[in-house]
DNA sequence: CATAAATAATACCGTTTGGTATATATTTGC
DNA sequence: GCAAATATATACCAAACGGTATTATTTATG
């Protein structure tokens, strides 16, 4: 890895947070140069614009969740167990490794309504294949019978993926960590329904 | 009413939607200007500062759903009807006056986690008293034997709730309108279960 | 070790930000 | 209808914004 390559990863690793938490119009460039402890120039010398690093930024915290969820996943065998991975690490995710600010989808999508096209495509295609790696998970449960075959796969994925991310929000806002479990039990509930 | 009400209650009204659109700090002075059509100097007349008229906004935009919510659950005389009515409504919020830019609670929860406590304060009661709305309209409708005495209002208020704000962030993000019809058929059926 | 290429820091640009003091219209009570 | 009070507009402020051209400093290479 040459030294702009370093540098570049450096100041994503030390920007993502940031982005995720004040949003992309929020994050000024005297944040930016704070947190790295370098300089206007030395930004703009490994990215175009500001753009370019929250674009990266994003990708960065969303890779983040995803490997989480792909090691936990990876420990368990069949598809409810697999489906029951997503509430036990965003119920815990103080345990996990998870992005500062929390999650970067929901962060992303409500600061980038109308102001950053390129965010909220990003934003909206990482819901659409969370949604696609539910479904499928729905499916092979389906298939090895241990679900329901009349399950409809993609009202559910949608469902649940609305009620983690509402409850993310309800608890953020709040403050009340025991709101996110009582939601989550019901995602259980929902889950051994299948 | 007086001019100086007169005018007060005129820059809330228009700048109210800019707000629930862009945010906080995405919403600067010209904004307020260009969409008043006053100047700075007449805005500053009639408030303190930004921090003054983003909590009035709060308040109009909030205010325009319950008010909403109001007057079609009027109209329903039992528990489980009234409680449809926050699904119909936020499935056909077209067709309603409802705020532009969406929901203003869960606009302003992301926006404003670290940036403006006093909005995130604002938006934090607004899901309390939602819920506390939920928890009493379920119980009367356990007294009222329309629902199974079993049910724990608190965590069907609360799942309730979070589905709708999830199912809201998924529908502006993707502009996939089918999504939110999808997923309010699964609280639909929630309720139904109760 | 010197030189060239890559990387980072400095100093600056025009624009926009929220906010204010002052002057000018416009209502309002009498 | 006139004066006092109120409401709006004008003109300005310092600070911060994103961005850039230029200079200084590393780093790799012959």
């Amino acid at each position: 890895m040459s030294k702009a390559e370093q540098t570049k990863a450096f100041i994503i690793e030390k920007t993502a947070p940031i982005f995720n938490k004040k949003g992309y119009e929020g994050t000024s460039m005297s944040d930016m140069t704070t947190a790295t402890g370098l300089t206007k120039g030395s930004i703009y010398g490994n990215f175009a614009n500001k753009d370019e690093v929250a674009l990266a930024a994003f990708d960065y915290n969303l890779q983040k969740v995803e490997t989480i969820i792909r090691l936990e996943m990876a420990k368990k065998g069949g598809a409810k167990d697999k489906l029951l991975v997503y509430i036990d690490v965003y119920d815990n995710f103080l345990k996990h490794p998870f992005p500062q600010g929390g999650c970067p989808i929901l962060n992303t999508a409500t600061d980038c309504d109308d102001t950053h096209p390129g965010l909220k495509k990003k934003a909206a295609s990482a819901i659409s294949n969370w949604k696609n790696k539910i479904v499928a998970l729905i499916r092979t449960g389906i298939t090895c019978k241990e679900f329901n075959k009349n399950v409809n796969a993609e009202k559910v994925a949608l469902s649940f993926i609305a009620t983690i991310e509402g409850a993310i929000m309800i608890t953020k806002l709040t403050g009340k960590t025991n709101y996110h479990t009582i939601i989550m039990q019901t995602l259980r509930e929902m889950i051994e329904g299948l």
